[in-house]
DNA sequence: AGGTACCGTGGGAGCGCTCCCATCGGTGAT
DNA sequence: ATCACCGATGGGAGCGCTCCCACGGTACCT
């Protein structure tokens, strides 16, 4: 594939100083070509780049990391034991971004896996010992230790969902709010009147933000809130379940379900079935994800969709940009980034 | 950029040397010390590792890199467009035991994507450059020439699903022919004949070993083989629809299908609704990987488990020991290994 | 006793790069 | 014409580590 046409010096890859001689110019001249200095004429920059062309020169980036003390490399740290998390297309869309956004520079992404405790011990050791540029954070729990000791080492990081509304770290969040009036009103639209949420687990800001926005879509409308018709679930199946059972037992004429994740809708959907609801003609299933779940369930499940790949884009957008901001040391005053991309409502057949 | 000595003395992560001094030894004893060489005397490595202990001290991957010409780093390929693969769990999965069985080595796990031509372009230099000292090589295609180049740069790599019978990488894989078999089987046993199968692509090596279990399931239990059951498919949905109607105009007597992935399935599983087909009482439907959907379709699908997460250990197991191999070199007449784990069929209500 | 093996150990010599300072012409100003 | 100045350039000095050779010491051999 790559034209290296010269593995040089019996297998060796080129260096600096070979590239250097071969273009008649000094080590540091071909440095600054490399590294895209100014500060080197024309006909110079050409010489080099011709030479690095036929060499198949490909810098050495242990020395490089060695030299400049900088690494090149991001981490995106994975909190294995959410299961919940890795299994859904989250992590995998989540990815894809990420992928195809750091495929334009010469960073390079590692994953750090933090479940267990030992693994979060080495973790420790590689922020303390600056291995990375930068740290990408999913999926973090309220209580977790990690966004604040990041601060605290003054590693630039960016957070997936933030913790809360005053995140400290940088942080890329879907429009929870926005996508659960969407789902809510969406449901109003229809004629329905009675319509309850099954909540996300509450210690997590975005599940929170939803209950906001149903909330906030009902007022808007002029319809109270009954309290009835909020039940804590905690985004699994069986908490979908266990949620749908309470609310036919307190809040019998329930019409709608709008749920925090599609998982949490296919649990509320089993009992829905059980209970000889129809769907959607007795009652009106609405998710969030729009996970492959959503598509294949009978019948097909509305979701909301979030722009995960878009926020994976965006997360390494900002830590580019707090790993560049940082450089030059003692511009810590920038003001802090949250993005907040749109979600999209995706209508199915059980509404 | 941190200046050189910048963050030195004061704040400065401790260097070999100054480790040595603590330990009033020299710098070559500590280095083996921490590369836990025998020849060190026991007063010796003790003092060495209070040192160690008091200061701090975690080695400079970026400086040992450079001076052993090793990165401790691996690189796990993703050929990202390949969705299909990517959404699945099977990636989450294997991620899962990938990391878990890496948490137990001092490597890290670079993700590498390799889909678009500039991405393979970046990976084809990152190889060259032996910026990674093995490589883990999933979901691969029959005419990919990335196995091909690896074995040529002569880096270790293990690949997931062998490309033939003579595959020349080491590789890891399911045993697709077993899970096959048993699949059938089980039809077999719950007393259906007219079997047919849905293949996967019949480019991918693991589909065609599941056509042979397929066929053998069949002739062992005394029946022939008719080859109007059997239906080129392609793993996806789609495919799976349109295999399933022309099974239905070639065989309307067929009383089972086994497809080549629950996704498949899904495909078919529609169709048979649509004809009025019931599920299992009509025809019987078992799938193959055992996702999400099986779990949620309706009726829940009975499907092949592969152990994937098992898998990712075997591949780290695997290619650790090539590098480790690697290492006294010429020593490159090892056998080359290849690890065939067994699946697991698990019954739902669709057969 | 002298010789031969080791063993544990110290430390020089790089690994390939970035930084930075010194150098060298060339330029416009005086 | 002279001088201060500036951009372009060369190359020394490390970055922190591993490798390996050399060294003194001890144990064992003849």
């Amino acid at each position: 594939m790559a034209g290296h046409g010269a593995r040089g010096r019996s297998g060796g890859r080129p260096t600096l100083e070979e590239v250097a001689a071969r273009a008649g110019v000094g080590r540091g001249t071909v440095s600054r070509v490399i590294n895209g200095s100014p500060r080197v004429s024309d006909a110079t920059r050409a010489a080099v780049e011709a030479a690095v062309a036929e060499l198949g020169y490909v810098p050495n980036t242990a020395a490089r990391a060695l030299a400049a003390n900088r690494t090149d490399a991001i981490a995106l740290v994975v909190p294995e034991p959410e299961t919940r998390f890795f299994a859904e297309p989250y992590f995998s869309d989540m990815l894809k971004g990420v992928g195809a956004e750091l495929s334009e520079t010469e960073m390079q992404l590692l994953l750090i896996f933090a479940g267990s405790d030992r693994e979060r011990q080495r973790l420790a050791q590689y922020l303390a010992a600056h291995r990375v540029d930068g740290v990408l954070l999913v999926s973090v729990h309220a209580d977790d230790p990690l966004p604040d000791m990041l601060s605290q080492l003054e590693i630039p990081a960016v957070i997936s969902g933030p913790r809360s509304a005053g995140e400290t770290l940088t942080s890329v969040d879907s429009d929870n709010y926005g996508g659960a009036r969407s789902a809510v009103e969406h449901l109003l639209a229809r004629g329905r009147r009675r319509i309850a949420h099954i909540t996300g687990r509450m210690d997590v800001y975005g599940a929170r933000r939803r209950v906001d926005g149903y909330r906030d879509a009902l007022l808007d409308e002029g319809l109270g809130v009954d309290e009835l018709l909020i039940e804590q679930g905690d985004f699994t199946e069986e908490g979908g379940r266990r949620a749908m059972s309470r609310l036919l037992e307190h809040a019998p004429d329930v019409d709608a379900v709008f749920a925090a994740s599609d998982v949490t809708a296919a649990g509320a959907r089993q009992v829905l079935r059980e209970a000889g609801r129809r769907i959607p003609d007795d009652v009106a299933l609405v998710g969030y994800d729009d996970s492959a779940i959503a598509r294949h369930m009978d019948p097909p499940l509305t979701s909301v969709r979030q722009p995960i790949e878009e926020m994976g884009r965006a997360m390494i957008d900002l830590l580019l940009a707090d790993i560049a901001d940082r450089r030059p040391s003692a511009s810590r005053d920038l003001e802090r980034r949250h993005a907040v991309l749109p979600t999209e409502l995706v209508v199915r057949t059980s509404s």
